[in-house]
DNA sequence: GCAAGATTGATGCAGATGCATCGAATGGGG
DNA sequence: CCCCATTCGATGCATCTGCATCAATCTTGC
């Protein structure tokens, strides 16, 4: 029952790990060059403003970025602080509140898709067909799939294309 | 000239950061269930143990790594706290210094290997086939070259299978 | 209706990271 | 030979993260 890690899944581990960081860092540096806040921002910034009334529970936030508790909590603050979301009671439970995307935070975030986008079609759509992109992720997924209990939230992330404006 | 990403390209990318995410959590929490410090010990301890005589310049870990400077410096000291290496001086530059590993840190990192390997294979090997791993290797290191100057290092990051004892 | 347990969200604290900068040493012109 | 630009590595400081824990509220079982 218990196999060594064959070549190939130590291979492929290795440059998941290695090549989404890098990636990454490209985009949040690409970001981080144009003046704009960290990618965490966007995320949060993009689920609340796809939220039916821009609003979502902190814990329901929480559960789309899984990110632990206490990181949401303190995201929410540095939003409220820059005033790209507030705070609203919450009537019907009242342990919890509500978090709103304010004019300012939705703007913030389609700024940002901006440059997003151009960032990752920099670093990813032209280094990969379509097709390849589709290979790409089908095999990602089968990885992503129950380590624990995994939520890929509904798939899109992203806006559709060109959202400013 | 300037095309909007495609949305396969998008959705390759939100797997990427996702599904690694996830992973690497899931992985580091066994380890460190298993009571071993974290993956990037593991890393300098394998750099280090690989190197020719068990030692390698600062500046040499930080770019097999491709973590900061000041990053590697500080897990160079906590390294050396915990006797996992030791820091020898240099005679032919006077600037630097050279890190060797200790027989506590080859140890650690033979040891280290267990519990990762099973990680490995757990959230990775079963859920790909070699053909599979392949395939995924292969478009990853698409993306990896060439985000500024990507030096995926030779290849081999872990030992051979069944490297303690 | 009530006590026990679970859930929501905040926070104090220790440790980690990013950034800028520093001092020391090297190496390359002129 | 000397100066200047560059490289190496460390570190002060602000921020961020992880962990444990808290108070408030809700829910469940009796």
């Amino acid at each position: 029952m218990k196999r060594k890690p064959s070549t190939e899944a130590t291979s492929a581990w290795i440059r998941l790990m290695r090549v989404q960081s890098r990636v990454l860092d490209c985009v949040e540096q690409d970001l981080k060059k144009a003046g704009f806040p960290p990618l965490a921002w966007y995320d949060a910034l993009l689920e609340l403003s796809r939220a039916p009334s821009g609003e979502l529970r902190p814990v329901e936030l929480e559960r789309q970025m899984l990110i632990p508790q206490y990181s949401t909590s303190r995201l929410i603050d540095r939003l409220v602080d820059e005033g790209l979301a507030c705070r609203r009671e919450c009537k019907i439970d009242k342990r919890g509140q509500f978090v709103e995307i304010t004019e300012a935070g939705r703007e913030l975030q389609k700024r940002m898709w901006g440059a997003y986008s151009a960032a990752i079609e920099k670093y990813v759509g032209s280094k990969l067909s379509d097709a390849d992109a589709v290979k790409l992720s089908g095999l990602l997924d089968r990885l992503g799939c129950s380590c624990g209990e995994m939520k890929l939230p509904p798939i899109v992330h992203a806006n559709e294309t060109t959202p400013s404006r």
